[in-house]
DNA sequence: CAAATTAGTTGTGCGAATGAACTTATGCGG
DNA sequence: CCGCATAAGTTCATTCGCACAACTAATTTG
């Protein structure tokens, strides 16, 4: 669904960009490690073809060769492949209502750096929290290049309208922030000294998040992600849809009602104000800053007014989602953010909605599930969609040129 | 957004495609007949490979070369490049619930037959609709390959929800059909004999259309077909989401409101029981039956029955497509189907509710206009998807092996 | 009419993948 | 314990598409 403004002509050297591509993702998303000959009948390239791509993947340091497994048959053990740890990594950045922080992960998965700072940013001052987004960055990015990893670049994760071309937050209305011109903080202190910079809307990185949590089986799905705000990200096929500009996925300001309660964004009858974590909290009888594990003992307890907060919650975000399953053709929801630790409480009541709005659902009955890829999600799809970048394109990122003839780094003397 | 299961590894044959498709769809797309030496301009490849591609292109029919034009300045003058005529078309065909008809195209965009049959087939018999459709298209197909022109494939275009992975249509409330296994009728007569058959909704295929009206501008907009039913078709940088199984469009059962009236699908207060064609008729005073025609005498006449039942189906209509905007980022809504004639009177209630209903629309005013590409689009649009199949893969409709030395089909001898 | 300019063509060289033969490393059966 | 079957990975000549540069062709300009 994506193409560049003008597609340009192929040479060959975009077919050997193309092609370690290929085997990169091959690897990456392979369940078990597999060996040069299992890429090749994969892919169709011929085993000699791969295992040049491979030799060169593994000189640039974004693939390693497990120790040769024996006995599974006749012939010459294969050398299993997987993604390197170690050498590259790139930074996921999170501001949210309630907390701020930032995670470091690796090709291979693993988080290499974390930060956290829990503290409520309902109507806070943008430049004191990007400065302390900043700091938290220039700390990571300093103690992760001391260990000998090369950084890729930075994602940050917003709560709100993204405009990715401009580099501008246009609106985020509980964090109270509004055009405000992030492009600035981009090229100033640790985020000029990175390749990759990129701004993106908080669901749609967390729906990345859960789309890489099962990288084999390229799932489609529709990832709510509700909080203060309820935003959602679509993934297709293992991608994901940011939109022409990155504006997609305003599931909060959704009509629910349209002669419904006003909301703050000038309509009436939004989502958010049946789902949003506000109201929900509110119409349980609770502070709106109250942690999720209050409810839940409330629902524990069998309080009559968190049971119907909960349950008014559910049936809205049932009609939201089945009119965006009714038109975008997707079979599955995923329930993250607050929703998560919910999820066993919600998913009848959305499942209702959902069996009885969507046409296909006679069929094809749409499944809903909590999150499977943990906390803080959109940090760590901040940091895949930036590695992202290197996957598109190896031979960028060191994995071009010909293998050094050998010893360490004495190369171009 | 879109990749196929597994990608397979890219050879050299691989690169010639693709760099055949990308000269073939710059000539298509570009506003002015474009040069050998444009196109290479344009594609970033060099004049002496855009050269041997153009050559193949023209000698397999898909591309023809203009007289020169001179006056242009200094040098040698141009020789302007253009779609062929004459040697490919395709067929598009349609069922819907007031007429039934089929439409051939050219790789020019010229049609090259044409057939209609007005009738009622609310509730109508699948088979006699399908033979109809059928004898329709045999007619066709033998009318043009008569005059030499090579027949790409067929394109059929269902009002309703079509697997197009299984060749089924799901449900097409307003035909009475259901489950149907439409597999078997294109393996049957005129079909057999085509290289590429297609199912499609009708929505998609209206919005293709639409979308290959200004293929240079690679526009972005939601197309919405406003029939009997109500179906829409994301287009996105001139290509078309068709969605996993090609269920994506459902408009129609959007909830307006969630304890609207009840909806033959089961649900209630869907957008088709405001601003389906029957709800609007009736609301009218009208017979649904009654073409729109009449609905703009009464609308002219000042009629206030007409007048509230149009409102009300632009109010309803704008309140289904804000929340769509909301959730994939389009900035542009284009009104086909009987809401083209309608347009005039009912774009200020649809833009109404986008404005006030759209958080993005404070800082970027969603658009809405009628649509451009005339009547019975769907079936245009079907042959256009057709076509589409010879422009992504040129080389394997003959444009692939080296041109002939010189005259005629005197090769592989 | 010569010089400048642009379009299109020709031929050489390079690079990336293929395919077949080869090397390496294991299991298995006698 | 040896030799054969098997499979993984490597080597090298071949193929093929594109780049690059030099060339020819056809026009405008002065």
């Amino acid at each position: 669904m994506q193409r560049m403004t003008t597609t340009p002509g192929a040479r060959q050297a975009t077919l050997r960009r193309h092609n370690l591509r290929l085997v990169l993702r091959e690897v990456l998303e392979a369940s078990v490690p597999p060996s040069r000959a299992d890429v090749a009948a994969r892919t169709g390239l011929t085993r000699a073809t791969v295992s040049a791509l491979v030799d060169r993947l593994v000189a640039a340091g974004m693939l390693t060769e497990l120790p040769p497994v024996t006995g599974r048959g006749a012939g010459r053990p294969a050398v299993p492949l997987v993604a390197a740890g170690g050498t590259f990594a790139a930074i996921g950045l999170e501001i949210n209502v309630s907390y701020l922080g930032g995670r470091a992960v690796d090709l291979s998965g693993r988080t290499l750096a974390e930060r956290l700072e829990v503290r409520d940013f309902h109507q806070s001052s943008p430049s004191k929290a990007l400065d302390l987004l900043a700091s938290m960055a220039r700390d990571m990015i300093k103690e992760i290049r001391a260990s000998g990893v090369r950084i890729v670049g930075a994602g940050i994760a917003l709560p709100g309208i993204v405009d990715r071309e401009l580099g501008t937050l246009r609106l985020a209305p509980n964090l109270g922030w509004r055009d405000l011109q992030l492009a600035d903080v981009l090229t100033r202190s640790p985020f000029s000294s990175l390749e990759v910079v990129e701004l993106a809307n908080e669901a749609n990185l967390a729906a990345w998040a859960e789309a890489c949590a099962h990288p084999e089986a390229r799932p489609s799905f529709l990832y709510v992600s509700g909080e203060v705000g309820i935003g959602c990200g679509l993934v297709y096929d293992g991608q994901v849809f940011q939109g022409r500009r990155g504006w997609s996925g305003e599931l909060g300001h959704t009509t629910v009602q349209p002669d419904g309660p006003p909301c703050a964004c000038g309509s009436r009858g939004c989502l958010e104000g049946y789902a949003g974590r506000d109201a929900v909290m509110t119409g349980a009888g609770l502070d709106p800053l109250t942690p999720v594990e209050d409810l839940l003992a409330l629902l524990e307890a069998g309080s009559a007014d968190a049971g119907r907060a909960v349950d008014r919650a559910g049936w809205a975000l049932g009609v939201a989602l089945a009119n965006a399953v009714n038109l975008v053709d997707i079979d599955e929801v995923v329930l993250g953010g607050f929703y998560a630790p919910l999820a066993e409480r919600l998913t009848p009541a959305v499942a209702e909605q959902l069996q009885t709005r969507v046409l296909s659902a006679a069929w094809s009955r749409p499944r809903v599930r909590p999150v499977a890829s943990g906390q803080q999600t959109a940090m760590t799809g901040a940091a895949l969609s930036v590695l992202q970048s290197l996957f598109d394109d190896p031979s960028s990122w060191g994995a071009g040129a010909d293998a050094p003839p050998s010893v360490g780094s004495a190369a171009a003397q």
